[in-house]
DNA sequence: ATTAGGG
DNA sequence: CCCTAAT
C-alpha cells in the first residue's frame, strides 16, 4: 500500500474521512491505519497489539523468572526470538519454515552459548522487520516505538536477578509512557475548539501526531481540527485506567522493578486513543495481571515471585487434592468387547467392525444426515449397512476423502494459501467445504473394504509438510482394497506436520507455566502463543509433559552418571532445571 | 471447550 | 503428535 495508499489518503480526504469515522464508530478499537494493516502481517500480542508482540513475549521470556546460569542477555534473546518469529511469521512459505527450523534452533543455541554471530543476527531480524514495515503506514501503525519491546511485563514482577535488563526496561517504560501521549487530554476540556483554532497547521499536525501516533501530511486545518476533536471525544469514551489502577497494588510495592514493570505494562496497554486495546486483549491482560498478582497454583518455587498470595489457597488446595484422572478404556475397546448393539440391519457375525474413525466422518460431518437417515441402509457408514469394514486411518482428515473421490484439481483450490488448519482444527471444522463433502461421501461406494492401519511412528519426518503439499503427494487409497492390506502403507497416517519446538517456544511455555500454572494450557496458549498458529493448547501440554520427562532424566543423570546421551534437540540443562522446579513444585500434590 | 493421560 | 475420555 505504501505510497499509493498514503497518497490516496491525502487526496481523498473526504472519502477517508468517512472511512475513518465509520471505523471509529463501528469499533473504536480499530484505528484508521491498523484497519488496513491488521491482516496479521505481524501477528498480535495480547498486550501490545501488533508488531511488538513477539518482542514483548520473547523479551519477557528471556529474562523472566528463571535463573539461567548462562544468563543470556536481553539482546541475545530478543534477537533470537525475533529471528525466529520473523521467520515463522513469514510463514507463507511453509517449506522454508521447516528448512529453517533447524537453522533457527542452532542459531539460538549458538546465541545461548554466547557464540558470536549475534550481531548479524540482530541485523538480520532488523532487516526482516524493516522489510516488513517497509511502508510508512505500517510503520506508523506499528506503534510509537520502533525499537524492540524488550521489557518484560511478566518477568519484571518476579525477576530480581535480572539486573542487566533493568536499564532496558526503563527505556521501555519511557518509550511506552511517552509522556506526550497524555498531553492530548489537555485539549479535552471544552475549550479545545478555540484552542485548536489558534493553532498553526504545524501544531495541529503535531497534536494529530500525538493523538493518533502517526504523522500526517495533510495541512488542511479543518481536517486536522476535526480529526483532533474527534480524537478528543473518542478518548473520553475509552476506559483509561487511573494511575493507581495502573500501578496498582498487584505488585510488591517494595519492589521497584515490579513497579516499573507494571508501569510498562500498563502504559503499554493503556488505551490511549491512538492504540486502543481491544476488549479481548484487555481481558487477556487482566487475566495475566491477575495471575501475576495472584500467582495461585503457579507461583514458582524459587522463581523469585514476590507475591504468593493467600487468596490462591483455595485453588491450590484443589490442586493438591487433585486426583489422577482415571481413564476407562476407550470406547472403541469397549465396543470391541461388548456385543454389537442390536441394529436394524444386523451386522454379519464374524466381521467385527471397529469404528474408530468413523466418528470423524460420521458423527462430525454427516451427523445431521446420519441422524435423519438412521437405520437407512443407504447411509454410508452405518456399520451395519454393509458387510465390509472401513477403518479410516487415524488422523486421516476429512478432506482426504475429497482427495479420494474428487479430482485433485478441486482440492488444490481449497488447500493452498489458507492458513493450514491443525488437524484438530480440521476435526473441529470438518465441514470446510460442506456441501461438497457430504455429496462426496454419499457417493462413495458403500462396499469399500479398506483397512488402513495406524502408521508406525517412523514415518513421521518424511511426512513433513504433507499437509500442504498433499495434493502432490497424496496417497490415493484405491477404491477397492483387499481386506488385509499390508499394514505398512506409507503416508496413510496424516499427522500434523511436525515442527520442532524452538528454544524460544520452550521458554515461553515455561514462562507461561510459571506464571499461569501447570494445566492452564489454553490460557497460556492465548497469552503467549497467540501468534503461533501451529501450537495448540494440547501441544503445549504435551510439550510440557515431555519437558518434565526430560528434566526427570536430568535428575537421574545427576545421580548415577548414567548420562543419557544428550538428544540433539534437547533443551539446555538450565531450561530443564527450571522445568524441574516447576514440575517439582506441582509434583507435591 | 478444556484438560488429562495413554499410545 | 494423535486420540479419547473426563470435566
Amino acid at each position: 500500500m505504501s505510497n499509493a495508499a498514503v497518497k490516496d489518503v491525502t487526496l481523498n480526504m473526504d472519502e477517508n474521512d468517512n472511512i475513518f469515522r465509520s471505523c471509529l464508530e463501528a469499533d473504536r478499537h480499530v484505528s484508521f491505519l491498523t484497519a488496513f494493516e491488521e491482516e496479521e502481517v505481524v501477528g498480535q500480542h495480547p498486550f501490545l497489539g501488533t508488531a511488538c508482540s513477539r518482542d514483548l513475549a520473547s523479551g519477557h521470556l528471556a529474562f523472566g523468572t528463571y535463573e539461567l546460569p548462562n544468563c543470556f542477555g536481553v539482546e541475545n534473546f530478543s534477537s533470537g526470538f525475533e529471528y525466529e518469529e520473523m521467520t515463522l511469521d513469514q510463514d507463507a512459505g511453509d517449506s522454508t519454515i521447516v528448512a529453517d527450523t533447524k537453522a533457527k534452533t542452532e542459531i539460538i543455541d549458538e546465541v545461548l552459548q554466547g557464540t558470536d554471530g549475534r550481531t548479524e543476527h540482530v541485523e538480520g531480524s532488523a532487516a526482516c522487520l524493516s522489510g516488513k514495515c517497509d511502508n510508512e503506514v505500517v510503520n506508523e501503525a506499528v506503534g510509537i516505538d520502533n525499537g524492540p519491546c524488550v521489557d518484560s511485563f511478566v518477568g519484571q514482577t518476579s525477576s530480581p536477578q535480572s539486573e542487566s535488563t533493568e536499564g532496558r526496561d526503563c527505556i521501555a517504560v519511557e518509550q511506552y509512557m511517552h509522556p506526550e501521549s497524555c498531553t492530548l487530554t489537555e485539549y479535552g476540556d471544552g475549550r479545545e475548539f478555540s484552542q485548536l483554532d489558534q493553532m498553526t497547521v504545524r501544531k495541529l499536525q503535531d497534536a494529530f501526531k500525538k493523538m493518533f501516533g502517526r504523522e500526517t501530511k495533510i495541512r488542511d486545518k479543518q481536517w486536522l481540527k476535526r480529526r483532533i476533536l474527534f480524537g478528543i471525544q473518542n478518548s473520553g469514551e475509552v476506559h483509561k485506567p487511573s494511575n493507581s489502577e495502573v500501578l496498582g497494588a498487584s505488585f510488591d510495592e517494595n519492589d521497584g522493578k515490579s513497579l516499573s514493570g507494571s508501569a510498562a505494562v500498563s502504559s503499554v496497554i493503556s488505551p490511549c486513543p491512538l492504540k486502543p486495546v481491544p476488549d479481548h486483549e484487555a481481558e487477556l491482560f487482566e487475566e495475566m495481571k491477575q495471575s501475576i498478582s495472584n500467582p495461585s497454583a503457579n507461583s514458582s518455587p524459587g522463581g523469585g515471585e514476590s507475591c504468593i498470595s493467600l487468596q490462591c489457597k483455595e485453588e491450590r488446595d484443589s490442586d493438591l487434592v487433585k486426583v489422577k484422572r482415571v481413564h476407562k478404556p476407550p470406547r472403541r475397546y469397549i465396543e470391541e468387547t461388548i456385543e454389537v448393539k442390536p441394529q436394524r440391519t444386523p451386522k454379519k457375525p464374524g466381521l467385527p467392525c471397529k469404528r474408530p474413525r468413523e466418528k470423524l466422518v460420521d458423527e462430525k460431518i454427516l451427523k445431521p444426515q446420519e441422524e435423519k437417515v438412521d437405520g437407512n441402509p443407504q447411509s454410508l457408514h452405518q456399520s451395519g449397512s454393509f458387510d465390509g469394514c472401513i477403518q479410516v486411518p487415524f488422523g486421516l482428515p476429512v478432506e482426504d476423502e475429497n482427495v479420494l473421490e474428487t479430482p485433485p484439481i478441486k482440492v488444490s483450490n481449497i488447500a493452498p494459501k489458507v492458513h493450514r488448519p491443525t488437524v484438530s482444527a480440521m476435526r473441529r471444522q470438518p465441514a470446510a467445504p460442506p456441501g461438497k463433502l457430504q455429496i462426496i461421501s454419499k457417493s462413495s461406494p458403500p462396499k469399500l473394504h479398506v483397512i488402513i492401519p495406524k502408521e508406525p511412528q517412523a514415518t513421521r519426518s518424511p511426512m513433513r509438510n504433507v499437509r500442504r503439499q498433499r495434493k502432490h503427494h497424496d496417497v490415493i487409497i484405491p477404491k477397492e482394497v483387499p481386506i488385509n492390506t499390508s499394514p505398512i502403507q506409507k503416508g496413510t497416517r496424516r499427522r500434523k506436520h511436525h515442527i520442532s519446538w524452538t528454544l524460544s517456544e520452550v521458554m515461553r511455555l515455561i514462562e507461561g507455566v510459571s506464571h499461569l500454572g501447570v494445566g492452564r494450557w489454553s490460557k497460556i496458549k492465548r497469552l503467549l502463543f497467540a501468534t503461533s498458529k501451529h501450537r495448540t493448547s494440547v501441544d503445549l501440554k504435551d510439550k510440557w509433559r515431555n519437558l518434565v520427562k526430560a528434566s526427570a532424566h536430568l535428575r537421574r543423570k545427576k545421580k548415577g552418571m548414567q548420562a543419557r546421551k544428550p538428544l540433539t534437540h534437547q533443551a539446555p540443562e538450565s531450561v530443564l532445571r527450571r522445568v524441574q522446579e516447576l514440575a517439582d513444585y506441582r509434583g507435591l500434590s
